[in-house]
DNA sequence: ATGAACCTTACCATCATGGGAAGGTCAAGC
DNA sequence: GCTTGACCTTCCCATGATGGTAAGGTTCAT
């Protein structure tokens, strides 16, 4: 059994050492031997979970959900609906995520359209920031407007 | 003058008393006066201030962004141009984000599509995820993965 | 044997937010 | 007046994932 050093690990996995470190902390990778002098040592199974980790964080799963992922990936008689599931939950969060930042993206977009953009004070964005209202993030108001247009959209088209 | 206190000001405003006081802490806010007691006391103006602040947050800006919209909002010689900049920027920053979500849905959906979900093990995301490559966030394999495919796109299908 | 390049632990920072403890204040009701 | 509950104050800690740095030990090639 070869084994890699630490930084040899994080090459060869594409996870910082201090990430991999920090797995170790938290628990999501086991505690790995160690050299006579303290180095930890990685076999090529190892490495491969923590590939396996990097790729899930990749795709924006959580350290929690990863934990999960993990655990399934090890269960050879897991029901591969749990692993969908977990995909299908994390989607939709991504969904999610993605509605607000387009909501903001659309208002912003928005004002900058009205702004003029010149040497003078006026300007809508300033004004719509002042505005006197009480607002929730996504609820109507200055983060939640989205009018719908007559003509092409210019939601994409900001310079 | 009429004035606030910070749980007053909090529910006037939508920016939490713990949030206010934060934002006091990092120099976002003036010191406003206090009582005798030592209680805050906030003016309409110190309100308003606080409600351009929750709007701004509600657009994603960052408290460094909020800094110099606040310091434009405050400056009636600012060029408009200077606030238009700051929104283009942050737009900027937004389309980045919303691709890399874009990007992890993309490959997650296609997965999701490719996993029977039903009681047996083999699943199409672990092997996805436990594939021998060294990848890195947003470029080729397992998160940058985005074929181009023939047909209706069933990007936002996932059940 | 020396120096570069690694390793170790431990602590602090980010960013915006929330939680809680310990103690002081205020107003309403008795 | 006194109690009670709802506020306020400061201070510290936690989140999640990552990065930085410092102080000290190890390995290896020159």
């Amino acid at each position: 059994m070869e084994s890699l050093n630490i930084g040899d690990a994080a090459k060869a996995s594409g996870v910082t050492a201090k990430m991999i470190r920090h797995y170790e902390d938290i628990g999501l990778m086991p505690k790995v031997r160690r050299t006579m002098s303290g180095y930890r040592m990685y076999s090529a199974q190892d490495v491969h979970m923590l590939r396996f980790i990097k790729h899930s964080r990749n795709l924006g799963f959580s350290m929690k959900q990863i934990e999960a992922l993990v655990g399934l990936w090890r269960d050879t008689r897991r029901p591969s609906s749990k692993v969908k599931a977990l995909a299908i939950e994390h989607i939709a969060e991504l969904d999610q995520k993605i509605r607000e930042l387009q909501t903001m993206r659309a208002t912003l977009n928005r004002l900058v359209h009205a702004c003029h953009g010149d040497d003078r004070p006026d300007c809508p964005i300033l004004d719509e920031l002042a505005v006197d209202a009480v607002t929730t993030p996504n609820g109507d108001g200055v983060a939640g407007t989205v009018k719908k247009r007559k003509g092409k959209s210019c939601e994409h088209d900001c310079h």
